[in-house]
DNA sequence: CTATATTTATTAACTATAAAGTTAAACTAT
DNA sequence: ATAGTTTAACTTTATAGTTAATAAATATAG
């Protein structure tokens, strides 16, 4: 069996430059990243970038893709059908933050996406949130005709759920700035971890949606 | 009285180099805005910009300074130290949303600059930032020492407030987007304005907050 | 099972371009 | 006449994207 090695060492190669793609964009945005970076920090060449993958734009798509894209099938895979709405709601925000945990750039991304009003997205990636949000359609839907929820708009709800999330994660590095130029606030730091805040958000929705 | 006409003129110029740079810096971020895109949304000429202001990164400070800058003065100047605390509280609330209103690139900039984690900051914006810490910090200590409120951290109260506001309206045009994608959501959508969702963000911190 | 051809992976060095920043001259007000 | 304002045209620099050559792996012929 002949090309083992090969296509071994091109995935590798291609996982090095995603990998390294996404933190950059993470931090620098899409303007702002620079494809001699990228290439820096995946260890590789600038033109094996455009080799394996294409542009600058194809990459930045490419890693929005993997990132939106594996949230929608993880979620959907986590729901069960059985289960009472209530129940599935819990799932679905759980979901949701251990894929922000374990995708520290995602939020990151998700505040830029935002802040350039989706201006980037294209049928791919539109078609990645559209995905996830049919998820709390149908959710918010069933307990609705089980006479559970109330009336709540999916896209309302998510933002505010997807919101509180990101914006706790990205908000730390400043709040850390700041603690420390606001003198004499040693006393009340209760910096409330992110699993706290999933859970406070939690309750908080559930209190939101059901009747 | 000589140099009315110059000084006017020259103070024109720089008022719209400020405002063309304010929303492009929104619309594009740091890296992504362009010189002569401002210059010519300002109907100058580029050179006028670095003969009035100076390079890229100053015109930033400018335009961060005046968005910050300003909110911090007027939220000081409408709260009055004879009001209980939890009047204080809400006319700081209120202070924060009109700012927002009055100033519809300012929860852009400070997505972005919440994204790449407060990086561009220099010493000035720091310090309009702490001024406006200084004073919920103010009010949330008067309101403990009068056994009215509960321990609570100012900065996290503050990116709890300004977050919720700046999420609700920098994600509208993507909720708008994602509507027409959504079909048929026609039923639910319940677009709840900007003050609606300001005084539902009352409510809420108020409940944090109160003894 | 070697030697050689071929295909695939990878890079150094390059080009093209877009965008930041400058200059010298013209225009305008006082 | 002088000082201040504004611009067209320019230079410089940074960076996206390309190319042609090299290195490595795999396939094929003797």
């Amino acid at each position: 069996m002949g090309k083992r090695k090969l296509e071994e060492k091109r995935d590798e190669t291609i996982r090095h430059i995603l990998d390294a793609a996404t933190e950059v964009f993470a931090d620098a945005g899409f303007a702002g990243a620079r494809m001699d970076e990228i290439a820096k920090r995946a260890g590789v060449n600038k033109a094996m970038i455009y080799y394996r993958i294409g542009d600058k734009k194809a990459l930045y798509i490419k890693v929005l893709h993997e990132v939106f894209g594996t949230t929608a099938e993880r979620i959907a895979r986590h729901i069960s059908e059985e289960h009472p709405p209530e129940e599935k709601l819990k799932s679905y925000i759980k979901n949701l933050a251990d894929t922000i945990e374990s995708h520290p750039s995602m939020p990151y991304i998700m505040m830029r996406e935002m802040a350039s009003k989706g201006h980037q997205l294209n049928e791919v990636i539109a078609g990645d949130l559209v995905s996830i949000l049919a998820i709390i359609r149908n959710i918010l839907d069933d307990g609705m005709r089980k006479g559970a929820f109330v009336r709540t708009d999916p896209l309302i709800l998510h933002i505010m759920i997807i919101g509180v999330m990101i914006l706790v994660k990205v908000s730390m590095p400043m709040r850390e700035m700041f603690a420390s130029l606001l003198t004499d606030n040693l006393h009340g730091i209760e910096n409330r971890s992110f699993k706290n805040t999933v859970s406070e958000l939690e309750k908080m929705v559930l209190r939101t949606v059901k009747a």
